[in-house]
DNA sequence: TAGATTGTTAATCGATTAACAATC
DNA sequence: TAGATTGTTAATCGATTAACAATC
């Protein structure tokens, strides 16, 4: 068992940085022995040591200053914090090109968030199984999200349908949405949407790399 | 032609913000008149009327105080700021489910930035084509990066195999990396690495949505 | 012990927001 | 003109970095 303190706050970079940690830990802790000090975790993640040191502290799980983080109680700790108790069912909307490759990407990966139903627009798409993963036709949304108790859905529509599907998915409870569709979502305040647009990141990506002006963040 | 002044500095956030101007106004443009204000445009994006005025500032076009931003000179000035003069080609390493996906969510999207090369190590994937793009082996890629002129690269490998594609990556003189693998990428202060990891952003979403405690960002 | 590393606070940095005179 | 909106500066906010006593 690990110990634990009272958390009052962690910033949403945080939250990123922490599941970055634990998926340098996951791939490369057969090389390592037991522990690692919070320079080696940051030179793996690309950030720097003071900082490793101060999202671990938000997690509660203390090192010592000898031998460092002892790994598999520190995964521990990552996990008590980022994951909730049981494995969390995920939707995607969504099963063109893209949505299957996400579906695929996700399948086995972390057993904590699994996705568990599918739905598309597209009748020649529904009523069958891809990559494990049933897919529905969308009248059944509101149906099949409250029989799982599903929370949290991925949206990979196309973007003039983004916010009609975000509304139904926010009128069947859904509380987190990750979109791929390039368009913002407007939402009520209890639920969060994160959004990852391949274009813009394309974009600002090649508008960095022709612009050496401009200052270079640190590359995480 | 518009206006233009000389721009000393933009952080990377405009400039993620900008093409996030430039899509929501080219999608519903058509409904509008020819101009708009910046609490419109705001509304669109979920940003703050007052941030859009500094990001556009950036760009160096000039509104008016009555009729606001004129579209289509703000769309000029977008494409100026953002784009290169000509198109850019870019590269993609990795034919896998996502790389398909990618290849065909960026066909015909965007007019500067264009896929046209795709490489893989699977050689049941290569010396074809994929949604219009030619796939070669992965011995090709500094000859065709180099005949090409491609210094833009995507990469949809599996997170072991990461690293090894960006160091070739760099040494054929690519300068901007857009990576789907859940690994930290090690290259050279002059290259720009902006990382997309499914996995992260949906292990945040979960946790973000689960635990209302933590301070809301703005949806963006 | 001596020394590297830890947890934690204070200083710095950068980006966002608020405010307002200038403008059409 | 009157008034809403602009460009731009100053104030605020939050996150990162630096520093250092505490620790094993």
């Amino acid at each position: 068992m690990v110990k634990h303190k009272q958390i009052q706050w962690v910033s949403s970079r945080t939250v990123e940085r922490l599941a970055l940690y634990r998926r340098a830990i996951l791939r490369k802790s057969p090389d390592w022995g037991t522990s690692i000090f919070s320079h080696q975790l940051a030179n793996l993640c690309g950030v720097t040591a003071a900082q490793v040191r101060r999202d671990l502290m938000a997690v509660g799980y203390t090192g010592s200053p000898i031998t460092g983080y002892e790994l598999s109680q520190l995964l521990e700790s990552i996990g008590l914090f980022l994951d909730s108790a049981e494995a969390t069912p995920v939707a995607i909307v969504g099963v063109g090109d893209l949505g299957r490759a996400v579906i695929h990407f996700l399948a086995n990966r972390r057993p904590k968030l699994v996705v568990t139903a599918a739905f598309d627009a597209d009748p020649s798409k529904t009523d069958r199984v891809i990559h494990g993963v049933r897919c529905h036709r969308m009248e059944r949304l509101t149906q099949v999200l409250t029989d799982q108790a599903i929370e949290i859905a991925i949206v990979a529509v196309p973007a003039s349908e983004a916010q009609i599907v975000c509304d139904r998915l926010v009128e069947a409870k859904v509380r987190g949405i990750l979109s791929f569709a390039p368009a913002f979502l407007r939402v009520p305040d209890h639920v969060v949407v994160e959004r990852l647009d391949v274009t813009v990141a394309l974009e600002k990506v090649a508008f960095l790399a022709r612009s050496p002006n401009v200052p270079r963040k640190k590359s995480t």
